[in-house]
RNA sequence: GCCGGGAUGGCGGAAUUGGUAGACGCAGCGGACUCAAAAUCCGCCGCCGCGAGGUGUGGGGGUUCGAGUCCCCCUCCCGGCACCA
């Protein structure tokens, strides 16, 4: 064995051991419970990077355990390999997206056995495969055949110059990422899932979901956005070139239904067809429609912005009071939201409030509550309480509360046929089609007879050419004939191949389901699915809590009521791991710009108290900015690439220095030095391990006391707390469990009588297994070179021994009016009485009675304090 | 603006139910070894104070024998969002 720690050595035969005897391969098996682990999939965009190593490590860390804990447990591993950068890389690189993505794949496939991971590489897939997305194609046939796939015109970015589509990410300032070119929105068809089908299941289920965080699941539930309330039309006679706009009704939707006696105004969006036909004679009102139009609708720091409007001139009639009601645009009002239009009651929305004070439009009271007074003066929060208010003003509706008036009104307004209740999701239908070459392709066919034709089953899977180079001018299938040209399922004669393909969280959608199914190339899962799923633990990115899981909630949905699968929800528990940050050192450049520099060409300033006072640069010695810690980035020149830290330091170090920097939940500031730290304890445990494999072995002596009952007591307390740290995956403390043992062996003193090589093979047996999830190369190796066994993952888990946390004399705070002021050594089993006159009786309380006081009262916490408290 | 989460030494972070605040590590300081350096090892390390002691978990109040932890008010930071009728 040798003395220093070769880490290269005894990783590479470590990882070279586990494949040869398939260490990873997991089948079913009714002898044990199963623990599917589940991290997110990696888009192969080329290298790893840290965020790819901290996700995949407390993967890791979670098999392991389970698996050591007696868990049959499955961790696979694949690719999300459709998607744009492949196609952004063909076009600088002019290599095609298919042999750019399968290099990357190669190369991070490399990475990840680099690291030790323990992946069932039998089940790994990559979505560009055909095998894989045929199902893509087979079950979005079968969502059309039911209704739940429907095709209708979409708006999208469109760039004129490239004559191609962008996603919104190549948009930047209104202009196309490679053109600068002013970006247009253009109408043109796509197909759609009709998810807002499953938007009250996709909310209710989240109450089956307890052990997701719950900020995951609001921000799910504020994404679907239910809202109960009412929709109706006030009438009019409004008409354009005779013709009378939406047969006479403008439609609106409110949720505050009963204070509807109190509306004094309508207002609608700036793309309303009333505020349209309004427009075409007053150029003041066009003017302020095009300027609404221009403002940014979705930005949240808008939320602040001043509310404007202007009145139309038209007037459209109360469905209940008759009265005429003016008409006004309203910056504040989404055409895409509702109707696109709302009623407008001042006295009881803030907002109408002081829209209606800027404009001096009438405010009129509906609602009352008892000892409150209304006044014109300021808003008061109780004038939108619907919880205590009750109708007034408002005729035979006087006195009711919200509900009952709500069901009044909503009753009234349906007799005269001008209204129902109805409940609005903010949630739209999921647009799956894109103008893009390296996705799905949907399986449809255009033939001039039949219309749009249904890929019959047999074709499928309708596959991607592989051998296209994009070079940013459109979709490079529209000039691949050999693809288009096919001939119509239905009638025979010529048709076209639609080149439109599907979005890439398709693929996400049910990747987790394949992993755990037989690979069958007759079924897209197959019943082993259900044996695995749902996912046990599923581990990613904040960046997914909402679409890539609600898309994936949805299609497990649909998939079970195709009885495909039988869970209701994919995921049953859900980590999100924080980001991996690091400083951001900057200088502004003489042409008033900022320059970048990597934190290697930096160097930190400290005062005498270690304190970081500044920091310069390496190449000048003069000073830059220190622009604080933020996410790996190009850009920032702040990015570490995980493989020089392999190379450097092991995969071990890596593993060890992601767990212990920070919770799995929280950021991880990156730090050379903390990396360096993590190393030093690696290899001090290794130097352990050295001297003990020299040591002749001895039992555990039946009776300790002293040092060795202390250093033993040591182990096992720590031990106690790390299984319970485990257990609510504080993997940080964990961590530092390992680094506490090692303390406690190296302190135990080697003296001849008190065996404590029997202590020291014991503790350092649990530290290896305690280790061994978080660093599986360096324990495995000196779990053997011990002689504790030939594989560490066979072990059983470590438990603490009750009998060694035992104490024979326990150290009792003495607190005087609950301020800390001395302690006392009693023995375990000393009762109250007497620990209460033993405490009195110190010195460091006598001093508080000498001055007259007396006991009032004392309180004792067993086996931690005493307090007294004098008066 | 609304919703969610935070604020603990020079830094990252500990502290199951209210019970010794600062575990573990990093940085810093002192020492040993060395011709020297690196590596390694030992010691110190919240702040004020020579010391006794005082003080201290963003700020203010409260409950309690006792508050980082519970309650009320405030400030600041981070994340999410939908001007959602």
């Amino acid at each position: 064995m040798q003395q220093q720690y070769p880490f290269r050595d005894i990783e590479q035969s470590t990882q070279q051991q586990w494949e040869t005897s398939e260490a990873f391969r997991v089948q079913p098996d009714p002898g044990k419970p199963k623990y599917y682990c589940l991290s997110m999939f990696p888009y192969p965009s080329g290298k790893l990077h840290m965020g790819h190593v901290r996700n995949y490590t407390i993967g890791d860390v979670l098999s392991r355990y389970h698996r050591m804990k007696g868990f049959n447990v499955l961790q696979p591993m694949g690719w999300d390999a459709f998607g744009l950068p492949a196609e952004n890389a063909a076009i600088q690189n002019k290599v095609p997206p298919a042999k750019w993505t399968y290099d990357n794949i190669t190369y991070m496939k490399k990475q990840l056995k680099s690291l030790g991971f323990a992946i069932d590489w039998n089940r790994e897939l990559a979505t560009c495969q055909p095998e894989y997305y045929k199902w893509n194609q087979w079950l979005f046939l079968r969502m059309l055949e039911k209704g739940i796939a429907y095709k209708k015109t979409q708006v999208v970015n469109w760039d004129p110059v490239d004559q191609t589509v962008l996603a919104n990410e190549q948009v930047i300032d209104g202009r196309g990422w490679r053109t600068g070119a002013p970006v247009e929105k253009r109408e043109i068809p796509g197909y759609y899932l009709n998810i807002t089908g499953y938007a009250q299941q996709l909310l209710d289920d989240l109450d089956k979901l307890p052990g997701w965080p719950e900020r995951v699941k609001t921000m799910q539930a504020n994404w679907i956005g239910k809202s109960v309330g009412v929709r109706f039309a006030f009438t009019h006679d409004i008409r354009d070139n005779g013709q009378l706009i939406d047969d006479g009704k403008l439609w609106v939707f409110t949720t505050r239904a009963d204070t509807i006696m109190g509306v004094t105004f309508c207002a609608v969006a700036a793309e309303h067809p009333l505020a349209t036909l309004a427009a075409k004679s007053n150029p003041g009102l066009a003017a302020f429609i095009d300027k609404c139009k221009q403002g940014s609708v979705m930005e949240a720091d808008i939320a602040t912005m001043e509310k404007e409007g202007m009145d139309t001139g038209l007037t459209v009639t109360h469905p209940l009071t008759g009265e005429q009601v003016p008409v006004w645009v309203g910056n504040y009002v989404l055409m895409t939201y509702g109707e696109g239009a709302v009623m407008a009651v001042p006295a009881h929305d803030e907002r109408d409030f002081a829209f209606a004070q800027k404009y001096k439009l009438p405010i009129k009271q509906s609602i009352t509550v008892d000892g409150e007074s209304f006044s014109l003066a300021a808003w008061q929060e109780w004038y939108g309480d619907k919880t205590r208010g009750t109708c007034t003003n408002s005729g035979k509706y006087d006195g009711l509360g919200y509900e009952a008036a709500v069901d009044a009104i909503a009753a009234d307004l349906k007799a005269k046929n001008l209204g129902d209740k109805q409940i609005n999701w903010r949630l739209r239908d999921w647009g799956v089609s894109r103008q893009r070459y390296w996705g799905c392709p949907i399986p449809i066919i255009h033939c001039d007879t039949c219309g749009d034709v249904p890929v019959p089953d047999e074709q499928l899977p309708v596959k991607l050419p592989e051998d296209c180079v994009p070079d940013g001018s459109g979709n490079p299938l529209n000039r691949r004939d050999d693809f288009i040209n096919c001939s119509c399922p239905k009638c025979g004669k010529p048709a076209k191949r639609e080149t439109d393909t599907m979005d890439t969280f398709v693929d996400s959608s049910w990747y987790y389901a394949r992993y755990a199914s037989g690979f069958k190339n007759d079924a897209m899962v197959d019943a082993e699915t259900n044996h695995w799923m749902p996912v046990d633990q599923y581990i990613g990115g904040i960046e997914h809590a909402i679409l890539h899981l609600l898309y994936s909630r949805f299609w497990s949905k649909v998939m079970r009521d195709m009885g495909l699968i039988d869970y209701d929800e994919p995921f049953n528990n859900l980590l999100t791991q924080g980001m991996v940050l690091n400083h951001i050192f900057s200088r502004r450049t003489n042409k008033g710009g900022i320059e970048y520099f990597a934190p290697e060409e930096v160097e930190l300033v400290h005062d005498e108290h270690g304190k970081v006072t500044g920091a310069k640069l390496l190449a000048d010695g003069l000073p830059v900015d220190f622009q604080g810690m933020g996410t790996m980035s190009k850009s920032k020149r702040n990015g570490v690439d995980p493989q020089s830290l392999i190379d450097q330091y092991g995969a071990d170090t890596a593993r060890f220095f992601m767990m212990f920097a920070a919770p799995p939940e929280q950021t991880l500031e990156w730090s050379d030095s903390g990396v360096e730290g993590s190393h030093r304890f690696l290899k001090r445990v290794w130097a352990y391990g050295h001297a003990l494999s020299g040591e002749t072995a001895s039992d555990l002596p039946a009776k300790l006391a002293g040092n060795p009952a202390n250093a033993r007591r040591e182990i096992h307390a720590t031990l106690k707390q790390a299984n319970y740290d485990l257990d609510r995956q504080q993997f940080n403390t964990v961590a530092s469990a390992t680094m506490k043992m090692l303390n406690a062996l190296e302190k135990l003193q080697k003296d001849a009588e008190s065996h404590w090589q029997g202590i020291a093979r014991e503790g350092f047996s649990i530290l290896l297994r305690l280790l061994s999830p978080i660093a599986p190369h360096i324990t495995q190796t000196l779990w053997r070179e011990l002689g504790f066994g030939d594989d560490i993952l066979a072990a059983a888990w470590p438990q603490p021994e009750e009998s060694a946390l035992v104490q024979d004399e326990i150290e009792l705070v003495i607190q005087v009016n609950g301020k800390l002021r001395g302690s006392m050594t009693v023995a375990r089993t000393l009762d109250k009485p007497a620990i209460e006159q033993l405490a009195v009786a110190q010195t460091c309380v006598q001093k508080y009675l000498e001055d007259g006081g007396s006991v009032r009262k004392i309180v004792v916490v067993p086996n931690k304090l005493v307090n007294i408290v004098i008066g």
